[in-house]
DNA sequence: ACCTGAACACCGTTCAAGT
DNA sequence: ACCTGAACACCGTTCAAGT
Protein backbone atom coordinates (compact mmCIF):
# COMPACT_ATOMS: atom_id res chain seq x y z
CA UNK A 1 0.00 0.00 0.00
CA UNK A 2 1.66 3.63 -1.11
CA UNK A 3 2.05 5.43 2.30
CA UNK A 4 0.10 8.32 1.45
CA UNK A 5 0.89 11.55 3.33
CA UNK A 6 -2.50 12.85 4.00
CA UNK A 7 -3.45 16.92 3.11
CA UNK A 8 -6.30 18.99 2.79
CA UNK A 9 -5.72 18.94 -1.14
CA UNK A 10 -4.86 16.20 -1.57
CA UNK A 11 -8.03 14.47 -0.29
CA UNK A 12 -9.69 17.66 -2.49
CA UNK A 13 -8.02 16.59 -5.47
CA UNK A 14 -9.23 12.47 -4.97
CA UNK A 15 -12.65 13.46 -4.23
CA UNK A 16 -13.00 15.90 -7.31
CA UNK A 17 -11.71 12.33 -9.15
CA UNK A 18 -13.66 9.77 -8.10
CA UNK A 19 -16.93 12.65 -8.46
CA UNK A 20 -16.25 13.06 -11.89
CA UNK A 21 -15.50 9.47 -12.41
CA UNK A 22 -18.36 7.55 -10.51
CA UNK A 23 -21.21 10.39 -10.01
CA UNK A 24 -21.38 12.97 -7.02
CA UNK A 25 -23.86 9.68 -5.20
CA UNK A 26 -21.08 7.32 -5.12
CA UNK A 27 -19.03 8.71 -3.14
CA UNK A 28 -18.48 7.10 0.22
CA UNK A 29 -16.08 8.07 2.79
CA UNK A 30 -15.05 4.62 2.51
CA UNK A 31 -14.31 4.67 -1.25
CA UNK A 32 -12.64 7.58 -0.63
CA UNK A 33 -10.28 6.35 1.96
CA UNK A 34 -9.68 3.27 -0.46
CA UNK A 35 -8.89 5.63 -3.39
CA UNK A 36 -6.52 7.94 -0.80
CA UNK A 37 -4.84 4.14 0.19
CA UNK A 38 -5.37 5.10 4.15
CA UNK A 39 -8.38 3.83 6.44
CA UNK A 40 -11.20 5.62 5.68
CA UNK A 41 -11.51 7.35 8.87
CA UNK A 42 -8.32 8.77 8.09
CA UNK A 43 -10.28 11.81 6.20
CA UNK A 44 -11.74 12.95 9.61
CA UNK A 45 -8.45 14.29 11.08
CA UNK A 46 -8.27 16.86 7.91
CA UNK A 47 -12.42 17.34 7.89
CA UNK A 48 -14.99 17.54 10.20
CA UNK A 49 -17.54 16.03 8.16
CA UNK A 50 -18.50 14.86 4.79
CA UNK A 51 -20.30 18.53 4.36
CA UNK A 52 -17.18 20.02 5.50
CA UNK A 53 -15.12 17.81 2.64
CA UNK A 54 -17.72 18.85 0.00
CA UNK A 55 -17.49 22.24 1.02
CA UNK A 56 -13.93 22.14 0.00
CA UNK A 57 -14.26 20.66 -3.04
CA UNK A 58 -17.08 23.30 -4.28
CA UNK A 59 -14.94 25.84 -3.07
CA UNK A 60 -12.38 24.81 -5.18
CA UNK A 61 -14.50 24.13 -8.51
CA UNK A 62 -15.97 27.37 -8.29
CA UNK A 63 -12.48 29.22 -7.62
CA UNK A 64 -11.66 28.79 -11.42
CA UNK A 65 -15.08 30.51 -12.55
CA UNK A 66 -14.22 34.43 -12.16
CA UNK A 67 -10.26 34.11 -13.40
CA UNK A 68 -9.05 35.73 -16.47
CA UNK A 69 -12.54 36.56 -17.97
CA UNK A 70 -12.87 38.93 -20.58
CA UNK A 71 -12.74 42.57 -19.65
CA UNK A 72 -13.13 45.52 -21.29
CA UNK A 73 -16.23 47.41 -21.58
CA UNK A 74 -18.50 44.90 -23.06
CA UNK A 75 -20.39 43.21 -20.03
CA UNK A 76 -22.09 40.77 -21.76
CA UNK A 77 -19.28 38.28 -23.23
CA UNK A 78 -18.26 38.28 -19.33
CA UNK A 79 -21.44 37.55 -17.79
CA UNK A 80 -22.43 34.76 -20.33
CA UNK A 81 -18.98 33.34 -20.04
CA UNK A 82 -19.40 33.32 -16.11
CA UNK A 83 -22.54 31.83 -16.38
CA UNK A 84 -21.10 28.90 -18.69
CA UNK A 85 -18.42 28.66 -16.41
CA UNK A 86 -20.48 28.46 -13.24
CA UNK A 87 -22.92 26.27 -14.89
CA UNK A 88 -19.93 23.32 -15.82
CA UNK A 89 -18.25 23.81 -11.96
CA UNK A 90 -22.16 22.76 -10.89
CA UNK A 91 -22.48 20.14 -13.17
CA UNK A 92 -19.12 18.67 -11.48
CA UNK A 93 -21.00 18.64 -8.30
CA UNK A 94 -24.89 18.77 -8.61
CA UNK A 95 -25.47 18.85 -4.60
CA UNK A 96 -23.57 21.50 -4.64
CA UNK A 97 -26.31 23.97 -6.32
CA UNK A 98 -28.76 23.68 -3.35
CA UNK A 99 -25.61 22.95 -0.35
CA UNK A 100 -24.36 26.65 -1.35
CA UNK A 101 -27.31 27.94 0.82
CA UNK A 102 -26.68 25.51 3.70
CA UNK A 103 -23.94 26.29 5.01
CA UNK A 104 -23.00 29.20 7.67
CA UNK A 105 -19.89 29.94 5.91
CA UNK A 106 -19.97 31.69 2.32
CA UNK A 107 -16.61 31.04 0.49
CA UNK A 108 -14.51 33.04 -0.82
CA UNK A 109 -15.49 31.93 -4.35
CA UNK A 110 -18.62 32.79 -3.98
CA UNK A 111 -17.82 36.35 -2.83
CA UNK A 112 -16.00 36.93 -5.83
CA UNK A 113 -18.36 35.11 -8.40
CA UNK A 114 -21.12 37.93 -7.29
CA UNK A 115 -19.07 40.72 -7.59
CA UNK A 116 -18.01 40.08 -10.45
CA UNK A 117 -21.94 39.92 -11.63
CA UNK A 118 -22.80 42.43 -9.91
CA UNK A 119 -19.88 44.78 -11.19
CA UNK A 120 -20.52 43.89 -14.83
CA UNK A 121 -24.56 44.68 -14.41
CA UNK A 122 -23.78 47.77 -13.16
CA UNK A 123 -21.26 48.52 -16.49
CA UNK A 124 -24.39 47.42 -18.43
CA UNK A 125 -26.16 50.70 -17.03
CA UNK A 126 -28.39 49.10 -14.24
CA UNK A 127 -28.60 50.55 -11.29
CA UNK A 128 -27.60 48.51 -8.18
CA UNK A 129 -31.04 47.49 -6.98
CA UNK A 130 -31.43 46.10 -10.60
CA UNK A 131 -28.23 44.93 -10.76
CA UNK A 132 -29.16 42.89 -7.55
CA UNK A 133 -32.43 41.32 -8.90
CA UNK A 134 -30.67 40.30 -12.22
CA UNK A 135 -27.89 38.79 -10.10
CA UNK A 136 -30.83 36.53 -8.54
CA UNK A 137 -32.13 36.02 -11.91
CA UNK A 138 -28.81 34.54 -13.96
CA UNK A 139 -27.93 32.48 -11.03
CA UNK A 140 -31.57 30.44 -10.39
CA UNK A 141 -31.60 30.08 -14.17
CA UNK A 142 -28.06 28.66 -14.11
CA UNK A 143 -28.54 26.34 -11.32
CA UNK A 144 -31.50 24.85 -12.77
CA UNK A 145 -29.95 24.58 -15.81
CA UNK A 146 -27.41 22.31 -14.30
CA UNK A 147 -29.75 20.50 -12.14
CA UNK A 148 -31.35 19.92 -15.12
CA UNK A 149 -28.72 18.08 -17.42
CA UNK A 150 -26.78 17.08 -13.93
CA UNK A 151 -27.79 13.59 -14.61
CA UNK A 152 -26.84 13.36 -18.36
CA UNK A 153 -23.41 14.40 -16.92
CA UNK A 154 -22.38 11.13 -16.29
CA UNK A 155 -23.61 10.02 -20.03
CA UNK A 156 -21.10 9.58 -22.80
CA UNK A 157 -22.23 12.01 -25.98
CA UNK A 158 -23.55 8.43 -27.30
CA UNK A 159 -25.64 7.90 -24.59
CA UNK A 160 -27.19 11.38 -24.14
CA UNK A 161 -27.95 11.63 -27.82
CA UNK A 162 -29.73 8.44 -27.67
CA UNK A 163 -31.78 9.40 -24.42
CA UNK A 164 -32.35 12.54 -26.70
CA UNK A 165 -34.01 10.71 -29.41
CA UNK A 166 -35.55 7.89 -27.11
CA UNK A 167 -37.90 11.24 -25.42
CA UNK A 168 -38.57 12.74 -28.88
CA UNK A 169 -39.81 9.97 -30.01
CA UNK A 170 -41.81 9.49 -26.81
CA UNK A 171 -43.25 12.89 -27.42
CA UNK A 172 -43.67 11.83 -30.94
CA UNK A 173 -46.03 9.18 -30.42
CA UNK A 174 -48.48 11.24 -27.47
CA UNK A 175 -51.81 11.30 -29.11
CA UNK A 176 -52.18 14.00 -31.14
CA UNK A 177 -55.80 14.92 -29.82
CA UNK A 178 -54.48 15.24 -26.33
CA UNK A 179 -51.20 16.82 -26.70
CA UNK A 180 -50.88 18.56 -30.06
CA UNK A 181 -48.26 21.21 -29.92
CA UNK A 182 -46.32 17.94 -28.00
CA UNK A 183 -46.49 16.71 -30.82
CA UNK A 184 -46.09 18.94 -32.93
CA UNK A 185 -42.79 20.48 -31.48
CA UNK A 186 -41.11 16.97 -30.11
CA UNK A 187 -38.96 17.32 -33.20
CA UNK A 188 -37.75 20.89 -31.83
CA UNK A 189 -37.48 19.32 -27.90
CA UNK A 190 -34.07 18.98 -26.68
CA UNK A 191 -32.23 20.46 -30.22
CA UNK A 192 -28.92 20.63 -30.08
CA UNK A 193 -26.59 20.50 -26.36
CA UNK A 194 -27.75 21.06 -23.03
CA UNK A 195 -24.89 24.31 -22.88
CA UNK A 196 -27.01 25.08 -26.22
CA UNK A 197 -30.20 25.54 -24.69
CA UNK A 198 -28.71 27.26 -21.36
CA UNK A 199 -26.90 29.97 -23.83
CA UNK A 200 -29.85 30.89 -25.62
CA UNK A 201 -32.20 30.96 -22.07
CA UNK A 202 -29.48 33.35 -21.01
CA UNK A 203 -29.26 35.49 -24.04
CA UNK A 204 -33.11 35.96 -23.76
CA UNK A 205 -32.67 36.77 -20.32
CA UNK A 206 -30.22 38.99 -20.49
CA UNK A 207 -32.62 40.54 -23.26
CA UNK A 208 -35.01 41.12 -20.49
CA UNK A 209 -33.12 42.72 -17.39
CA UNK A 210 -30.71 44.95 -19.76
CA UNK A 211 -33.31 46.74 -22.16
CA UNK A 212 -31.66 48.03 -25.03
CA UNK A 213 -32.53 51.53 -25.11
CA UNK B 1 -51.57 -0.44 16.58
CA UNK B 2 -54.40 0.87 14.36
CA UNK B 3 -54.58 -1.60 11.23
CA UNK B 4 -54.30 0.13 8.55
CA UNK B 5 -55.06 -1.19 5.22
CA UNK B 6 -52.34 0.00 2.92
CA UNK B 7 -52.76 1.77 -0.66
CA UNK B 8 -50.84 3.55 -3.13
CA UNK B 9 -52.95 6.56 -2.19
CA UNK B 10 -52.54 6.23 1.27
CA UNK B 11 -48.96 5.89 1.05
CA UNK B 12 -48.46 8.75 -0.91
CA UNK B 13 -50.57 10.93 1.23
CA UNK B 14 -48.12 9.92 4.70
CA UNK B 15 -44.92 10.53 2.23
CA UNK B 16 -46.40 13.67 1.27
CA UNK B 17 -47.25 14.46 4.83
CA UNK B 18 -43.79 13.72 6.08
CA UNK B 19 -41.60 15.54 3.77
CA UNK B 20 -43.80 18.27 4.28
CA UNK B 21 -43.28 18.40 7.77
CA UNK B 22 -39.76 17.23 8.20
CA UNK B 23 -37.65 17.51 5.20
CA UNK B 24 -37.70 15.11 1.89
CA UNK B 25 -33.98 14.10 3.80
CA UNK B 26 -35.43 13.20 6.88
CA UNK B 27 -37.77 10.30 4.57
CA UNK B 28 -36.70 6.52 5.45
CA UNK B 29 -38.79 3.86 5.30
CA UNK B 30 -38.43 2.90 8.63
CA UNK B 31 -40.35 6.36 9.60
CA UNK B 32 -42.29 5.61 6.88
CA UNK B 33 -43.88 2.36 8.15
CA UNK B 34 -43.95 3.49 11.72
CA UNK B 35 -46.36 6.70 10.50
CA UNK B 36 -48.41 4.39 8.63
CA UNK B 37 -48.68 2.19 11.64
CA UNK B 38 -46.59 -1.20 9.90
CA UNK B 39 -44.00 -2.49 9.44
CA UNK B 40 -41.62 -0.32 7.40
CA UNK B 41 -41.36 -3.24 4.49
CA UNK B 42 -44.88 -3.96 4.17
CA UNK B 43 -44.64 -0.73 1.55
CA UNK B 44 -42.45 -2.81 -0.33
CA UNK B 45 -46.37 -4.60 -1.44
CA UNK B 46 -46.99 -1.47 -3.14
CA UNK B 47 -44.07 0.12 -4.58
CA UNK B 48 -41.31 -1.80 -5.92
CA UNK B 49 -38.48 0.63 -4.57
CA UNK B 50 -38.23 4.07 -2.92
CA UNK B 51 -37.53 5.62 -5.88
CA UNK B 52 -41.03 4.52 -7.35
CA UNK B 53 -42.73 5.49 -4.24
CA UNK B 54 -41.41 9.20 -4.97
CA UNK B 55 -42.24 8.73 -8.77
CA UNK B 56 -45.60 8.59 -7.40
CA UNK B 57 -45.52 11.49 -4.86
CA UNK B 58 -44.05 13.88 -7.88
CA UNK B 59 -46.73 12.55 -9.96
CA UNK B 60 -49.03 13.90 -7.08
CA UNK B 61 -47.46 17.02 -6.46
CA UNK B 62 -46.94 17.67 -10.38
CA UNK B 63 -50.74 16.56 -10.70
CA UNK B 64 -52.33 20.15 -9.91
CA UNK B 65 -49.73 22.61 -11.87
CA UNK B 66 -52.14 22.38 -15.04
CA UNK B 67 -55.76 22.04 -13.41
CA UNK B 68 -57.77 25.60 -13.85
CA UNK B 69 -55.19 27.67 -15.34
CA UNK B 70 -56.62 30.96 -16.25
CA UNK B 71 -57.80 30.60 -19.68
CA UNK B 72 -58.48 33.45 -22.76
CA UNK B 73 -56.60 34.85 -24.86
CA UNK B 74 -53.64 36.39 -22.71
CA UNK B 75 -51.05 34.03 -22.56
CA UNK B 76 -48.54 35.54 -19.85
CA UNK B 77 -50.70 35.31 -16.95
CA UNK B 78 -51.43 31.43 -17.72
CA UNK B 79 -47.68 30.75 -18.10
CA UNK B 80 -46.33 32.72 -14.88
CA UNK B 81 -48.95 31.07 -12.87
CA UNK B 82 -48.43 27.50 -14.20
CA UNK B 83 -44.78 28.35 -13.26
CA UNK B 84 -45.58 29.51 -9.93
CA UNK B 85 -47.31 26.57 -9.33
CA UNK B 86 -44.51 24.00 -10.69
CA UNK B 87 -41.73 26.50 -8.23
CA UNK B 88 -44.04 25.56 -5.45
CA UNK B 89 -44.59 22.23 -6.21
CA UNK B 90 -40.61 21.28 -6.95
CA UNK B 91 -39.73 23.30 -3.65
CA UNK B 92 -42.02 20.59 -1.55
CA UNK B 93 -39.92 17.98 -3.06
CA UNK B 94 -36.52 19.38 -4.26
CA UNK B 95 -34.91 16.01 -5.03
CA UNK B 96 -37.66 15.65 -7.90
CA UNK B 97 -36.02 17.94 -9.88
CA UNK B 98 -33.33 16.31 -11.09
CA UNK B 99 -35.12 12.79 -10.46
CA UNK B 100 -37.26 13.80 -13.16
CA UNK B 101 -34.99 13.29 -16.04
CA UNK B 102 -33.84 10.35 -14.58
CA UNK B 103 -36.82 7.80 -14.76
CA UNK B 104 -37.81 5.87 -18.00
CA UNK B 105 -41.62 6.43 -17.62
CA UNK B 106 -41.94 10.12 -18.00
CA UNK B 107 -45.37 10.66 -16.20
CA UNK B 108 -48.41 12.02 -17.50
CA UNK B 109 -48.19 15.28 -15.43
CA UNK B 110 -45.22 16.11 -17.14
CA UNK B 111 -46.70 15.69 -20.72
CA UNK B 112 -49.21 17.84 -19.56
CA UNK B 113 -47.19 21.22 -18.16
CA UNK B 114 -45.70 20.40 -21.08
CA UNK B 115 -48.31 20.37 -23.60
CA UNK B 116 -49.73 23.84 -21.73
CA UNK B 117 -46.44 25.81 -21.95
CA UNK B 118 -45.98 25.23 -25.67
CA UNK B 119 -49.55 25.61 -26.52
CA UNK B 120 -49.17 29.45 -24.23
CA UNK B 121 -46.21 29.97 -26.09
CA UNK B 122 -47.67 29.41 -29.58
CA UNK B 123 -50.49 31.37 -28.50
CA UNK B 124 -48.07 34.51 -27.80
CA UNK B 125 -47.40 34.11 -31.31
CA UNK B 126 -43.72 31.88 -31.21
CA UNK B 127 -43.12 29.11 -33.95
CA UNK B 128 -43.05 25.82 -32.81
CA UNK B 129 -39.01 26.25 -32.89
CA UNK B 130 -39.06 29.28 -30.56
CA UNK B 131 -41.76 27.44 -28.64
CA UNK B 132 -39.47 24.75 -27.20
CA UNK B 133 -37.14 26.73 -26.68
CA UNK B 134 -38.96 28.77 -24.73
CA UNK B 135 -39.86 25.90 -22.67
CA UNK B 136 -36.82 24.79 -21.98
CA UNK B 137 -35.84 27.89 -20.84
CA UNK B 138 -38.46 28.69 -18.35
CA UNK B 139 -38.14 25.28 -16.89
CA UNK B 140 -34.52 25.74 -16.36
CA UNK B 141 -35.27 28.65 -14.11
CA UNK B 142 -38.11 27.54 -12.60
CA UNK B 143 -36.11 24.54 -11.50
CA UNK B 144 -33.08 27.01 -10.60
CA UNK B 145 -35.47 28.98 -8.18
CA UNK B 146 -36.84 26.44 -6.42
CA UNK B 147 -33.32 24.38 -6.11
CA UNK B 148 -31.85 27.20 -4.67
CA UNK B 149 -35.34 27.94 -2.47
CA UNK B 150 -35.69 24.44 -1.01
CA UNK B 151 -33.30 24.91 1.78
CA UNK B 152 -35.18 27.73 3.34
CA UNK B 153 -38.12 26.31 2.77
CA UNK B 154 -38.11 24.65 5.50
CA UNK B 155 -37.83 27.11 7.91
CA UNK B 156 -40.65 29.95 9.34
CA UNK B 157 -41.19 32.88 7.93
CA UNK B 158 -39.01 34.49 10.93
CA UNK B 159 -36.20 32.32 10.73
CA UNK B 160 -36.10 32.59 6.80
CA UNK B 161 -35.79 36.70 7.20
CA UNK B 162 -33.45 36.55 9.62
CA UNK B 163 -31.34 34.47 7.50
CA UNK B 164 -31.50 36.53 4.80
CA UNK B 165 -30.41 40.02 7.16
CA UNK B 166 -27.71 37.63 8.19
CA UNK B 167 -26.52 37.35 4.42
CA UNK B 168 -26.88 40.98 3.48
CA UNK B 169 -24.78 42.03 6.84
CA UNK B 170 -22.06 39.26 5.50
CA UNK B 171 -21.93 40.81 2.14
CA UNK B 172 -22.01 44.36 4.23
CA UNK B 173 -19.25 43.37 5.84
CA UNK B 174 -16.86 42.24 3.48
CA UNK B 175 -13.89 44.86 2.39
CA UNK B 176 -15.36 47.51 -0.10
CA UNK B 177 -11.65 47.48 -1.76
CA UNK B 178 -12.23 44.03 -2.84
CA UNK B 179 -15.62 43.79 -3.43
CA UNK B 180 -17.40 47.26 -3.81
CA UNK B 181 -20.13 46.42 -5.80
CA UNK B 182 -21.29 43.54 -3.60
CA UNK B 183 -21.13 45.83 -0.53
CA UNK B 184 -23.26 48.73 -2.37
CA UNK B 185 -25.75 46.19 -3.10
CA UNK B 186 -25.89 44.31 -0.11
CA UNK B 187 -28.90 46.24 1.18
CA UNK B 188 -30.42 44.94 -1.93
CA UNK B 189 -29.78 41.84 -1.90
CA UNK B 190 -32.49 38.90 -1.18
CA UNK B 191 -35.06 41.33 -1.33
CA UNK B 192 -38.71 40.69 -0.90
CA UNK B 193 -39.82 37.06 -0.56
CA UNK B 194 -38.05 33.90 -2.80
CA UNK B 195 -40.99 33.98 -5.11
CA UNK B 196 -40.56 37.90 -5.85
CA UNK B 197 -37.53 37.36 -7.41
CA UNK B 198 -38.81 34.66 -9.51
CA UNK B 199 -41.86 36.13 -10.81
CA UNK B 200 -39.16 39.39 -11.39
CA UNK B 201 -36.89 36.92 -13.03
CA UNK B 202 -38.95 34.72 -14.91
CA UNK B 203 -40.91 38.57 -16.27
CA UNK B 204 -37.33 39.27 -17.65
CA UNK B 205 -37.10 36.09 -18.77
CA UNK B 206 -40.68 36.34 -21.06
CA UNK B 207 -39.64 39.72 -22.28
CA UNK B 208 -36.42 38.25 -23.78
CA UNK B 209 -38.37 34.99 -25.04
CA UNK B 210 -41.41 37.20 -26.49
CA UNK B 211 -40.43 40.21 -28.07
CA UNK B 212 -43.06 42.80 -28.28
CA UNK B 213 -42.93 43.84 -32.11
C1' DA C 1 0.69 14.17 15.50
C1' DC C 2 -1.47 11.30 12.70
C1' DC C 3 -3.56 6.84 11.39
C1' DT C 4 -6.07 2.42 12.57
C1' DG C 5 -9.89 -0.53 13.23
C1' DA C 6 -13.55 -1.96 15.93
C1' DA C 7 -17.93 -0.36 16.97
C1' DC C 8 -22.38 2.36 16.88
C1' DA C 9 -26.49 3.86 15.02
C1' DC C 10 -28.35 4.21 11.17
C1' DC C 11 -29.88 3.21 5.90
C1' DG C 12 -32.73 0.52 1.67
C1' DT C 13 -33.99 -3.89 0.49
C1' DT C 14 -34.78 -9.12 0.39
C1' DC C 15 -37.09 -13.19 1.62
C1' DA C 16 -38.70 -16.99 4.26
C1' DA C 17 -42.22 -17.33 7.47
C1' DG C 18 -46.50 -16.23 9.29
C1' DT C 19 -51.89 -15.07 9.09
C1' DA D 1 -53.19 -11.84 -0.65
C1' DC D 2 -50.96 -9.17 2.33
C1' DC D 3 -47.96 -8.22 6.35
C1' DT D 4 -44.00 -9.49 9.52
C1' DG D 5 -39.45 -9.55 11.18
C1' DA D 6 -35.00 -11.25 10.87
C1' DA D 7 -31.21 -10.55 8.06
C1' DC D 8 -27.95 -8.55 4.51
C1' DA D 9 -25.04 -5.25 2.69
C1' DC D 10 -24.33 -1.03 3.05
C1' DC D 11 -23.85 4.13 5.12
C1' DG D 12 -21.37 8.34 8.14
C1' DT D 13 -19.15 8.91 12.28
C1' DT D 14 -16.85 8.15 16.97
C1' DC D 15 -13.19 6.86 19.88
C1' DA D 16 -9.93 4.11 22.28
C1' DA D 17 -5.81 2.15 20.83
C1' DG D 18 -1.78 2.01 18.29
C1' DT D 19 2.84 4.07 16.04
Amino acid sequence: MSRATLSRDAIVDTTIRLIREHGADALTMRGLGQALGTDPTAVYRHFRDKAELLRAVSERLLGTVTIGLPDGHEWRPAVVELCRRLRRALLEQPRLATALQFGPPLQPSEFAITEELLRRFCAAGLDIGAAALAYHSVIELTVGSAAIDAAMHSMSDRERSQQYTRWRSVYAALDPAEYPETVAASAAMYRGTAEDRFVHALGRLLDGLVPTR
